[in-house]
DNA sequence: ACTGGCGGGACTGCCCGTTTAT
DNA sequence: ATAAACGGGCAGTCCCGCCAGT
């Protein structure tokens, strides 16, 4: 119905809009007002939606977990290598950190001491590259000396760290500076051969179609 | 004199408190009663001390940084391999910050986006990293096809994400942790031969006597 | 609607209740606790009104004002002498200032360095009067000698310091005092015949219904 | 001793700091640091000399009472018109109240809800001024038909209007605002005789020597 | 079904006037 | 006469119900 629509619409006009918010002031400071005023709703009406601060926090949370798993799972084709595919998620990554806010406040709220995460993104994120990096070793890409765990380790590492400071400088998750992680450490985790056939920079064109204006 | 004395122990406790309560509950978060509270004088006390609650912030990071100032400093020895001792200033500093809480907030700080942060210790940890990685280029220790500004970029990365995940979880800021990470990394950045004089697991075993616990 | 009538009331019930505190306590001393208390709602409620301590206080000198403007501007008939309509203004001020606080804190807030005065409600009595005397000089009521700003100068003055006066001790606000000053003062303002038809205790009753008590 | 000496000095320089704060800021608003500050003295001296704010209200009202009694005084010859001596008290209370900070806050005191004054300036003032013109009655001065007493209330209505008025606007205590008004006053109280005996604008020229700086 | 005006508590940072130990 | 510490209290704000409209 034309109702439902528009509540639909109004949902995430407030999911986007406590995105921002959270994006700017942070968790706990961010108000509710504020978010409802920029949302162009009345505070009433966020609280039909969501039952309290933190239940819009959960939203924005899972909204930024699809997200995730869009990215994970995108442009996946069997047979290809799982280094290479870890390697595309990464820069799929660093590039809509850059440009989604939702996503980004989502890994955000993951570092928050305030908010009780019903669903981590950074455990989502940490289990995607566990599985890949696994599923990588089976495969037989890894070199023998290098243990798997110590990888994922080292690209958990990584990547929250670029996350983290790239919050505060969108330089960090350009593309170079995510390439040039990958062209330092690739050298390290396969034979030449293998590190032939890898692009550090990324496969596939970073999608040029979209944005999320 | 004795007044000044006691004065001196009343900030050290103040400040050691707020450390606790921003690492338990996050800056914006804690309050100053629960503070004043935990350091066992009123709140009076503390405002004399601290005009403000950006003031006694202000305060936890500059202790930080000069405890981040001598973990840096420390062991240095001339002649010594720069990037030695870069790998043993992130065991030093993994231990600190899994020991000592007013480092790891002050480093929590940093990234908060509601404090000022008159002192950046990341800025601080960064322009050190980015410094001994020249150093260490400029010594000819790097290998000739790794730029040193990737070299430091990525340590940097992978220092940040340790501490933000070692905030909730100790376990990325283990001796093995770190040791793992180097491991990978130093066959990467070096020579053969040269790697032959590195150790991973750093070089001096990170400080056996003293905790403040 | 009923929802806004009760919003009224409230509205209503603070600004008198802010009204009586401050007469009580003068502004700076008084708690908004202790309005909302009396006016029966909690401190959410004031706030939801009134901005801040400051707003309130603009709100309760604007509802002043209104009734001084009544006050001023009630039973003027044309072709009467501007003189007794001062005389009869000024008696209708000091009863009004007797029996309603919120007007008497009106005034008061003029007084009161701390507050910034939007609507300063002496200077609105000040040029009130000023117009009146000069219109009647213009009406040719006042003696040739006697210069209309030291008129002017002198009711200012002396309708300021019943004011201040009358509000420790009521007398000072009573017909006899404000009576009697004019009888003293109109024999120097104007010639004998137009005395006669002057009555220094003014010409109507002052309103004989209602009060808001 | 020069002990006592410096004493007493930092007491004066103290009273002087309040009473130019509470000018300022109101007494309930003026903060004792502040004071102290200003006074070049630290807290501690502070309470030293004044057991409790109040108490350095109390002094800075006492220090205005002797001012003010100076003021009555001053000038008196036997022989001299009473009405006279009155006029003249007004314009050097005038004058006094433009240039000494301490009697014009010892007056603003007397007025604040706050303050319990133990010695009432305005009372002071009120008293002296109905004795002055009672003896003006008894010396026969006043016309028959003016009772005394309503030209004492009119006279202390007149004058603390302009001391009132004159706290945010000194042009309300120059020799032509005071004067102005008695010469519109004076006709109606005295016979044409006794009024060309008499100077509106004071006897005495207000003491032409001394500044308070 | 959905919106919004209105109101409720609770809490926080800040500051202030004061004593106690030195 | 001072440095240090105390405890109370205030303004402001926030997150959240409650119903009346639509």
């Amino acid at each position: 119905m034309a109702k439902q629509e528009r509540a639909v619409r109004t949902r995430e006009a407030l999911i986007r809009a406590a995105a921002e918010t959270f994006d700017q002031d942070g968790f706990p400071v961010a108000a509710l007002t504020r978010i409802s005023a920029r949302a162009g709703v009345s505070s009433g009406a966020l609280h039909f939606h969501f039952a309290s601060k933190a239940a819009l926090a959960d939203s924005v949370e899972e909204t930024a977990a699809v997200a995730l798993r869009t990215l994970t799972s995108e442009s996946f084709s069997p047979g290809l290598s799982h280094l290479q595919h870890l390697v595309d998620a990464t820069h799929r990554l660093a590039q809509a950190l850059r440009e989604d806010v939702v996503l980004r406040v989502g890994f955000g709220l993951s570092g928050e001491a305030t908010h009780a995460c019903r669903t981590d993104l950074r455990a989502c994120w940490r289990s995607w590259v566990e599985t890949e990096v696994a599923n990588s070793a089976a495969g037989g890409e890894l070199r023998a000396d290098v243990p798997p765990q110590r990888v994922s380790a080292a690209v958990l590492a990584a990547t929250t760290g670029f996350e983290v400071l790239g919050a505060r400088d969108a330089a960090w998750l350009s593309a170079e500076a995510i390439g040039g992680f990958w062209r330092l450490l690739l050298p390290a985790l396969v034979e030449k051969d293998v590190l032939a056939g890898l692009a550090p920079a990324g496969r596939v064109p970073p999608k040029p179609e979209a944005a999320d204006a």
